[in-house]
DNA sequence: GACACATTTTAATAAATATAAGTTGACGAG
DNA sequence: CTCGTCAACTTATATTTATTAAAATGTGTC
């Protein structure tokens, strides 16, 4: 154990008196340059000076309250809407709380640079570990490795620099496309939303694989993809999808990116008339509310997001010795996906 | 300010010495009883012990790094859909984070006790405050209190105990039945959700008072109340609605208690073949993200959840003198509603 | 009653930190 | 120039905390 250092120390690599330096942890900033402030919290920070007078929170009795750190990707914000990142911090959070651990949310990838990383780690109260939600930029991902934390990235993985856990993508298409073709389906389309990410394109990818291993083609025409991927993209996407089968044989089962955007495209059924799942089915890559927040329930496939919120909350506290080396070995957890009949599909018509 | 407390002060106080005092804050278990360890630091806590050796994060140059606590009313998690409070912890996120202040869930109002409630303020973080979503009972918010912490309740009041910002929920309701009652409609149906909830009688003691003041009558068959308030509720109330109807005069204008309700409400037209906003209108007391989720976007009047959520941010902050000594003098705020007309509602058919 | 053992105190001191009082030097006014 | 003033420090010292060794206290055991 690194013994520890004192103000005298912190004075003499700095060139001030050791009374200088009490004055300036202790807040006092009257009679004191700015300049020196700083210098002095900087140098004090970075080597790890500890106050005397003990009661580090470490060694509170029965306590071990820390946290743990949320930052979402680019994008999303808190109040979004019944996203799967909801789920997830739901599932991070049970899983924490028995163990007296908190969960803070730090901010957006937009809102968070090296300076104000930096600070989020310096604080006392000791931050276990950070969890990333989404797909985030490389040179984030990096600012993050070097604080030498423990960082678990959900829904996306990045190789080399920190553990991850993600959602079962081609299973649960694979489920759904099985589910639907058992159903008599064979024309299909795709109501796409992220247009941007990763994750449409894996999901996508993997429905034209199912298709082909089925001996399916999936018709170019019939793949709609939207910017984002909320339920009047959805809505939107299926208004387009319409667009193009105009006079053709309709494809009678819409596999979609997500429940919101099948529920925007079922509401776009609703005003055309067209009865679902008489006409046709739909269903979606999701595990979140929206598969059962009202009738007809969603036929739907996806990993648990809780799950895999639960998931990283145990990455998080396992020891080092257990799972290798932090910043050294790296674990990619695959959740699976669960399959679930809802009430938008059914037997393809005649 | 009060004078620091010395270790010797609390060994005096306890009867044990000054070295054991100083052993156990440190962390010594060894040779050192169970029961003193926790005792000394409890007492270390209570009484407010600082260590020497400065370095409080709150004096760290340009970092005023601490964090504010949320903890919700019993029965909502925080995937919750996409209710009003995910918007104020939105806004309240929004407005502490350039000061640097993060967020953390503390949990529901269900899972914390007094012991844990203790355990996070013990922590060294300075913990800003707390801020309570929803109506709590009446011990967990008198447990609140003796905290000594800031604390302001957010969609509920709580006289004589914390600072409250609370949604104008008359106003929003009058603006509705106004709106309404200037389009024609002299029908009026009440769909309600969280019917145990002090808000849905305030809401609709406002809906019938606004209504005898237009020198309208709300029909008590007409008044439709369910458990939760969310979609699948919206629709049976709408259902319910319906039944109890039939054969009748229709109520030509359904006021909601928010948006989901009126999703809800919205979608069993749908299904019925109901033209919305062409045979009734649908209002919804709301702002959040249901109101324009997709079209068509409801005709709505609410507080900002939002605005809300910043406001108790500010109260947080503010300084004692400024508004008077915490626990002492208690704000209530009363944020004001904004009506926006959306394409759920149109002039009474004939 | 004597011994082993855990817990705590006493006492003494070293080490660290807080703080009052004093120094320094820069700057502006007269 | 020289005096006063002030911000920015330092010095010196008082106070507090850490650490150690030795002694005391109590508790159970043989």
């Amino acid at each position: 154990m690194a013994k520890r250092i004192s103000q005298d120390q912190i004075a003499k690599e700095l060139g001030v008196s050791q009374s200088l330096v009490s004055l300036v942890l202790n807040g006092r900033r009257e009679g004191v340059a700015e300049e020196s402030y700083k210098m002095i919290w900087a140098a004090a920070l970075k080597q790890g000076y500890v106050p005397r007078g003990g009661m580090h929170p470490m060694h509170a009795p029965d306590v071990q309250h820390s946290y743990v750190g949320v930052v979402m990707r680019a994008g999303l914000a808190l109040a979004a809407q019944s996203n799967t990142f909801s789920h997830v911090s739901h599932g991070l959070f049970t899983a924490l709380q028995h163990l007296n651990i908190s969960l803070a949310f730090l901010g957006g990838e937009g809102d968070l640079d090296e300076t104000k990383l930096f600070e989020v780690v310096s604080r006392r109260d000791p931050l276990l570990g950070i969890v990333i939600l989404g797909e985030v930029k490389e040179p984030f991902m990096q600012a993050l490795g070097e604080l030498e934390l423990k960082l678990v990235s959900v829904y996306a993985s990045s190789p080399g620099l920190c553990h991850s856990i993600v959602p079962n993508d081609k299973q649960s298409v694979e489920q759904l496309v099985d589910h639907l073709v058992a159903l008599g389906h064979t024309r299909f389309a795709w109501l796409g939303g992220n247009a941007k990410l990763g994750r449409n394109r894996l999901r996508l990818a993997a429905l034209k694989e199912r298709l082909a291993a089925r001996d399916l083609l999936l018709d170019d025409r019939y793949v709609v993809n939207a910017e984002g991927a909320e339920r009047q993209d959805g809505f939107d996407c299926a208004a387009e999808l319409m667009r193009r089968a105009e006079g053709q044989n309709m494809p009678t089962a819409w596999v979609c990116h997500n429940g919101l955007i099948a529920r925007g495209g079922l509401q776009f059924a609703y005003l055309r008339g067209i009865k679902v799942p008489g006409e046709i089915s739909i269903a979606a890559v999701d595990r979140t509310r929206a598969c059962t927040e009202i009738h007809p329930y969603l036929t739907s496939a996806a990993s648990d997001p809780e799950l895999i919120g639960a998931e990283a909350a145990k990455l998080l506290r396992s020891q080092p010795e257990e799972i290798g080396q932090w910043n050294k070995m790296f674990i990619d957890l695959v959740a699976p996906s669960l399959f679930e009949a809802g009430e938008t599909s059914a037997t393809r018509p005649e």
